[in-house]
RNA sequence: GGACGAUUAGCUCAGUUGGCAGAGCGCUGGCCUCACAUGCCAGAGGUCACUGGUUCGAGUCCAGUAUCGUCCA
């Protein structure tokens, strides 16, 4: 009867609709308009090497859902992509090339190497950018930046001098993180945190015992410290004390520091400045000498004596070793703790002394802790207000500097021939004091230092250009809480410092996606679920709907196939109901479907559909993604498919009625294509498929506008109307099936309505007829016809005649359930009346509507009661 | 150790100003009814973790307990 297949076919419909959309400009932003509201997120800038994963698919969905549904409402819509240069990720990609290649990077030097990333960023760097297209995400792509363009570069630049300028950099011989894998020094955020079981090893210090986990760092104590208040210690603080151990006899002072928890161990710390930030600050305060015995290659240094070349780990266990021949081990115990890992390389971090550079960030922070209070950028869900404000307040220096070849160049330059250094926005070839030759520091600068500014850099900071007055502040930034301090913090201080304003209104922080067991997903783990291998088996909007619905706030996502299934199957159910509207379009003329009055099914579903659309709009505002999905979901399959479709057909396959068939068909494409809209920024393929097919005006779905509710479009009397006729067909099936009466065996139907229902309960029975499959009957005066069951919904009764088909003790159980039902109604209600605080208390609204329930279940179980003898006296069985 | 979150149907989860406990999946029974079996109809299934408190009334507010999880030290 119809060419269009009866399952939606997402494979084909994909690759079409987007290059059509994007060769059409949809995509595109104007740099400003003139009557166009500006509406802009900047994109979390994945990483160049990556590929999409679930949590992609997850914060780019909800993207495009805001970007489309904003697009629609006719704002200047700038969704702006880019990639992440990524240093260590990618630095480590061509590492491994080389490796494989049986060479290092050291081999081919600086310049080739750094030229070698170049080439593949070009070549490779695509991927997950042609993966964000495959997802729908409707980026401006002619506005696509990567951190390491010239323009970023030059904004990179131009802070770091600013910066240096106001005394908020500086360089200095501080312990950081030291990952021995990567050879760079990483930030505090950078170090993740790994239980791991390690022996704690109690030592003899002379007189003194001190439990460390790290035994090798013996060999760089330049003192022991005790609790200025601990008095089992007091009478060794100022004391040198002569400590025999591996190397001889060493000289360790013992001093008093209140950093010394005096519950850990002994009350007794071993202090190493060298290999320990704490220790490191209490070596400061005392001024302790310095004694670095683990170098960047994590080996043991000169310095360590004999243990000198051995690695800091074989170094542990030999010094254990030899401390135990010499009776220096009083007790060994197992511990269990955390340990300090590389983000990146999973290694385990040194805490190594080196010369670094830092951002003072108590200064920046404050702006950006007031901005959140005052909420002139607003944290949703709220909940993650309380661990941004957390973190802020104890804000840490933030060391920058990476002893990498792969990211922005430190700005400095050295001279060689005076020492001196000079800061500068441009390259510098020769000594501006002296002109002699310089030479650039070596390091590169954090990757967060450049994503940091990416909210105003993508927009052509500094130079002042029309899309940074246009879309600064962005609106809005979509992001996962896992970066929540790499990122959002350091835009929010960045954004204030460079901008004078916050780099976003409204920060919507949404969950992480785990498996099916609650599991983070990793590859480690063989427990992912590949976006792409989804898209190609399920389609990409049965993806990005699934996701959209599970999106509650403040609660991770627990993916498993069976939803994908669950919403793929919803794909085809809008395809069909659209395949249903098409085959019944012949004739169809919009502008002849005026005369016949709508039904009251005609005026239910438009009602119901505004209110959907209010639903929608109201979710969607709020950030709650999965209500505004649950709503469409509702609305499309519980309400049109299920109710309105089945009462559309009688009118469609009723050619001898012409205006009520075109009256039909009318609504059908009003309500079908305003959904359509309304579900675009969730299924955009799927939608656009169907409306290009539909009646409609304009050239595509996405720059269609999105359905707004209204006062006026409600129609609370159809949908009070529409009630009881739904009500009349659900009993009349229920009595159906639980009497085992076979869909086929027509069966006939009495309603008594009350007097002022009754005009419409007469005018719904073909109705009632057509979709409850019986013949109907309505009578105000009507008496219970023998051999029937009996049901009531709202103040109708209904009769269904089972002669011949009745199965008695059926109905008798059917009967009894409900009585029962009515009868635990009754007493709760009898209860809360029978209670005077609740009569003389509760507002009288709510008094007289648990009076008007309880009125309502004594009738029907008189009614109820009724039936069962009926059937008792036998009446009821003929 | 500190902070936050979670505990609601067999499973996964909604439940926004306190006023008849909902969805999806799964399950049971019946249907290939001319859009769809990726479907249709009907149904079963819940002491809302526990103990107190506030209130006429608590899944919802407050305090505590237990278990699990996350983040920070």
């Amino acid at each position: 009867m119809t060419s269009i297949p009866d399952r939606y076919d997402p494979s084909q419909a994909e690759s079409r609709w987007y290059r059509v959309w994007e060769e059409r400009g949809y995509f595109r932003a104007e740099a400003s308009s003139p009557t166009k509201k500006p509406y802009s997120i900047v994109i979390p800038p994945p990483n160049v090497t990556g590929s999409l994963h679930m949590g992609h698919a997850l914060n780019n969905t909800l993207q495009d859902i805001l970007i489309r549904m904003k697009r629609m409402d006719g704002d200047n819509v700038l969704w702006l992509p880019g990639t992440d240069h990524a240093g260590i990720a990618t630095q480590n990609v061509i590492e491994r090339q080389l490796e494989a290649e049986g060479r290092r990077k050291e081999d081919v030097g600086r310049e080739a190497f750094v030229a070698r990333v170049w080439q593949w960023k070009e070549e490779s760097g695509r991927t997950i950018i042609d993966q964000l297209r495959r997802l729908g995400a409707s980026c401006d792509w002619s506005r696509e930046r990567f951190t390491m363009d010239p323009g970023l570069s030059a904004a990179v630049r131009e802070v770091f001098v600013r910066l240096w300028e106001e005394g908020l950099i500086y360089r200095g011989d501080y312990i950081v993180n030291w990952c021995p894998r990567c050879q760079t020094a990483l930030s505090d955020l950078e170090v993740d945190r790994e239980e791991r079981d390690a022996d704690m090893v109690y030592i003899k210090y002379g007189p003194l015992t001190v439990a460390t986990v790290r035994p090798e760092t013996r060999l760089g104590d330049t003192a022991l410290a005790v609790h200025p208040r601990d008095r089992r210690y007091s009478q060794f603080v100022g004391k040198i004390l002569d400590v025999p151990s591996v190397e001889g006899t060493v000289r360790l002072p013992v001093v008093a520091d209140a950093a010394v928890d005096p519950k850990f161990g002994t009350g007794v710390v071993k202090v190493t400045p060298g290999h320990d930030p704490v220790d490191f600050e209490i070596g400061r305060r005392h001024d302790l000498p310095v004694r670095t015995v683990i170098g960047f290659d994590a080996r043991m240094t000169a310095e360590a004596g004999k243990y000198a070349g051995l690695d800091r780990f074989e170094c542990r266990r030999r010094i254990v070793e030899d401390m135990r021949a010499l009776g220096l081990i009083e007790r060994v115990e197992p511990y269990r703790h955390a340990v300090g890992i590389c983000y990146r390389s999973r290694t385990v971090v040194e805490p190594l002394l080196s010369k670094q550079w830092f951002v003072r960030t108590k200064p920046l922070a404050e702006p950006a802790i007031k901005a959140v209070r005052d909420g002139r950028t607003r944290i949703v869900p709220r909940v993650w207000r309380k661990t941004y404000f957390g973190w802020m307040e104890n804000i840490r220096d933030w060391c920058i500097s990476r002893q990498l070849w792969w990211g922005h160049r430190i700005p400095v330059w050295y001279c060689d021939h005076d020492g001196g250094m000079h800061v500068s926005r441009v390259d510098l070839a020769a000594c501006p004091t002296c002109g002699g030759p310089v030479h650039q520091d070596p390091d590169v600068l954090d990757t967060w230092f450049s994503s940091g500014l990416w909210p105003f850099s993508t927009l052509g900071w500094p130079r002042e250009t029309p899309e940074l007055r246009t879309f600064y502040p962005t609106s809005c930034l979509v992001t996962g809480f896992d970066i929540l301090f790499f990122w959002v913090a350091r835009m929010m201080m960045f954004g204030l410092k460079f901008m004078g304003d916050v780099p976003f209104r409204d920060v919507y922080i949404h969950a992480l996606v785990r498996d099916a067991e609650g599991q983070k997903m990793s590859k480690s783990k063989g427990n992912v679920i590949d976006p792409l291998v989804v898209m190609d088996k399920y389609g990409t909007d049965a993806l990005r709907f699934t996701l959209a619905a599970l999106a509650a706030q403040g609660r991770d996502i627990r993916l498993a196939e069976e939803r994908i299934e669950g919403y793929r199957n919803f794909a085809n159910k809008t395809w069909n109901a659209a395949r249903l509207v098409l085959a019944n379009l012949d004739g169809y003329d919009p502008a002849r479907a005026g005369p016949a009055a709508p039904s009251i099914a005609d005026r239910w579903i438009r009602s119901r559909l505004n209110a959907t659309v209010g639903l929608v709009r109201k979710a969607l505002d709020g950030y709650r993604f999965n209500d505004a999905a649950s709503a469409i979901y509702q609305f499309t399959w519980h309400e049109v498919c299920d109710w309105y479709l089945e009462i559309a057909k009688l009118a469609l396959y009723d050619r001898d009625n012409a205006p009520q068939r075109a009256r039909t068909q009318a609504t059908l494409v009003e309500v079908l294509e305003a959904t359509l809209r309304l579900l675009h920024p969730f299924m955009p393929f799927l939608t656009e498929e169907i409306w290009q097919q539909l009646p409609h005006a304009g050239e595509s779905i996405m720059v269609a506008p999105y359905p707004r509710a209204s006062r006026q479009k409600a129609d609370p009397a159809a949908e009070r109307d529409m009630a009881p006729v739904i009500g009349v067909v659900s009993a009349v099936r229920n009595i159906r099936s639980e009497s085992r009466v076979p869909p086929s065996v027509p069966v006939a139907v009495t309603i008594k309505p009350p007097a002022a229902r009754a005009a419409l309960i007469r005018s719904a029975a073909p109705l009632i007829g057509a979709l409850g499959r019986c013949t109907v009957t309505v009578s105000t005066e009507a008496t219970r016809p023998p051999h029937s069951a009996f049901a009531a919904v709202d103040s109708l009764e209904v009769f269904v005649d089972l002669a011949g088909v009745v199965d008695l003790a059926a109905e008798r159980q059917r009967l009894a359930k409900e009585v029962k039902k009515a009868e635990d109604e009754i007493a709760f209600l009898e209860g809360k009346l029978g209670r005077p605080e609740f009569v003389a208390r509760a507002p009288a609204e709510v008094v007289e509507r648990e009076r008007g329930r309880l009125a309502e279940q004594r009738r029907l179980r008189a009614k109820l009661d009724e039936s069962l003898r009926a059937i008792a006296e036998g009446r009821g069985s003929g």
